[in-house]
Order: C-alpha cells, then structure tokens, then sequence
DNA sequence: GTCTATAGCTAGATAGAC
DNA sequence: GTCTATCTAGCTATAGAC
C-alpha cells in the first residue's frame, strides 16, 4: 500500500467546499480535483462510483456531524435543558460559519435529477424537528407548541442563510440565532 | 416578417419553469428547448447572448411582477395598510403557487461564476425589506421595530419555501403566510 | 495510490437551408 | 422565424504507466 499524498480529512474539506459553494451539478470534477489537491483520476481511486460517491460522501459527513453536535446535545440528558439549547445553537452557528456557508441540504436540493438526495433532505429535516421538538417538551411546552416552534426554529435558519448570502450580512444570521435562543429560554 | 410559432408568453413560462426547477447551470439548452416547444437554434434566434439572456428575460420578467404586485401593493396609498398586508400576502402566495415553486432568487444564487445576478438578488432583498418597512410604518410601528420585522418577513418566507420543499409540506408555507399576517395587524 | 493521456459524450453555440 | 446539421469546449469517466 502506497502513503496517501492528502489525507482523507483534507480532501473532505476541499470537496465540501466545492460541493457547497456550487450545488452537486455546479461542482466540475476539474475543480473537485484542484479543490482537494488530488488529480481527478485520484478521486476516482477513492471514489469509483464518481462524483455521485463524492457527493453522497459529504452528505454523510456533514449528515453525522449534524447527528452528534445537535441532536445528541439536543437530548444529552446530562445537561440541564437549558444548557442544550445553548449548546446546540453554538454547534449550529459552527456548521454554518456564522452564516457566511450555505447549507449543504440546500445546495444538494436544486440541481440534478434531485430524487439523489430528496429523500434524505427530508428525513434529516424531520430528525430536526424531532429534536427541537423534544427540547421544548423537555422546557415544558406542550407536544403541539414545541412542534410548532421546532419546525419555525427550522424555517428561521433555512431563510436566515438564505438572506444573510443574498444580503451578503451575517448579522442577520447572528440576531436569528438569538431571536430563537429567546423563544426557547424567556417564556 | 414570419410568424411566431410560439407566443412571446408561452416561451417565457416554459424557460422560468426549467430555470426555477433546476437553477442556472441545472438548466440544459436540450430542456428549454422542450420545455418551450422551440427547437434551440429558435431560442437563440430569439436570445442571441444564449442562456445568460434568456436567464436574464426570466428574472427580469419576475422582478417586474413582483415590483407591480408586491412591493406596489404595499405603498398603494389609495388602500388602507391593513388591505395592503393582505393583498401583498396574497400575491405573495401566487408568486410562490402556494409554497410549491422555488424563489428564483434563490435558484440563481447557487451555482454559475455567480456574479452574474449577484448584485440584482442583493437589490431585490432590499427593495423587500425597504417595502415592508414602509408598511410597518405606517402601521405605526417605529422605523427601527418595522425594519426588524421586514427583515424577518422576509427570513421566514424564504425559509419556509426551503423547508416546504424539503418535507414536500406546503401547509408550511401557509402558516407563515399567516404568522406574518397576523404580526402585522394583530399588535 | 497517483499520475498523464484520452475516450466518449453532452453542453452551449453557430451556419445555412427553407 | 424555424429548422437540421454541425462545431468546439467542457464534462464525467477510464486505461494504463509508474
């Protein structure tokens, strides 16, 4: 076995770049390729079933972090409840470098024949949900109004990247993160 | 002068609607050709700077619309503020079919060396929240909490067109046509 | 495991007949 | 104004040397 020239954490981060920035059909193998300081055919060596391993390989990444910096702090019953929103929401503004990022389900939702990621949008969507919703139970709202406020916790990220990148203003990313650490701790 | 074999009408809702679905770079020649009924040597008999042209026709077109629909809507000074939050929420809705059609904004904003629209998106944002605010002013709102909630109108639409799609739920989008109305005239 | 070279295809765009 | 036929450049993907 011949060394790896980058390793497989750097060349994470150079695909994720690309695929972020430019959606799954805007990301070129050519620039996948110089993004991560492999030759294509390299990527090819690790990845044999192209472009769409690449992507789905980011997706997965993203998707477990996701996993364990929010939804298990989320329900970490080791903290106090109020402690897990607050850690959440800092995961939260990690993920998405202070707004400055875009989210990757929505880069991956556009282009293509879609039904590649439809699918696990949604099911990460819906986890989402279930866990803003639990930590609103777990702060003593009732079961139909912690949904309700998960699923504007949601919509309020989702639109704030949209506008902050529009806008070309992370501010509006920051006050959205406030605004709802207000609604799930002052009440 | 020979007759056109397709209406200047028809064309444009074929082209938006492959635009809208699949972005820019999404968008092939081959699926705006069918999409419009014209072969594509036709389209660029029409459009002769190509696809950045016809990209360029679609979302001046829907600037134009929402311009006349909703940010004239909500200056109207021969309508009550109230009515105007109305008819602009209502327009909003159409513009979006309900919650099931992507934001041309954002449909653009991903892929392409982008700074193609770039600059009109940030415009476009502007003149929404400017809008909004004027009506919040004249809800009696102080400048300050009215461009508050401008901005936030226009988080929650677009995030809730992202989340919409992504969960395939439309009633999510009417709920926070309905939220945003009521912040607007119940308070 | 990484590379150069290239295959095979489809993209956007154009020429020229009707 | 619309079409068929075609060009060139770029794409994804592969073969095979090192």
């Amino acid at each position: 076995m011949r060394p790896q020239k980058i390793l497989d954490s750097d060349m994470m981060t150079g695909l994720t770049k690309v695929f972020r920035d430019k959606g799954y059909e805007g990301a070129s193998l050519k620039e996948l390729a110089d993004s991560t300081g492999l030759k294509k055919a390299s990527l090819y060596h690790r990845f044999p079933n192209g472009k769409q391993e690449m992507a789905q390989s980011v997706f997965d990444e993203i998707d477990e972090w996701v996993k364990n910096r929010i939804f298990f702090s989320l329900r970490d019953k080791s903290e106090a409840p109020r402690a897990r929103i607050k850690k959440a929401l800092d995961n939260i503004r990690l993920l998405y470098g202070g707004g400055k990022e875009t989210c990757i389900f929505r880069a991956f939702s556009m282009d293509a024949g879609m039904s590649l990621f439809e699918e696990q949008i949604k099911n990460g969507m819906e986890e989402w949900i279930a866990s803003f919703t639990e930590i609103g139970i777990a702060l003593h709202l009732t079961a139909g109004r912690a949904k309700e406020i998960a699923i504007q916790t949601l919509v309020e990220i989702q639109g704030s990247l949209v506008v902050a990148k529009g806008l070309r203003n992370t501010a509006i990313f920051e006050t959205t993160l406030r605004r709802i650490e207000n609604r799930y701790l002052n009440q």
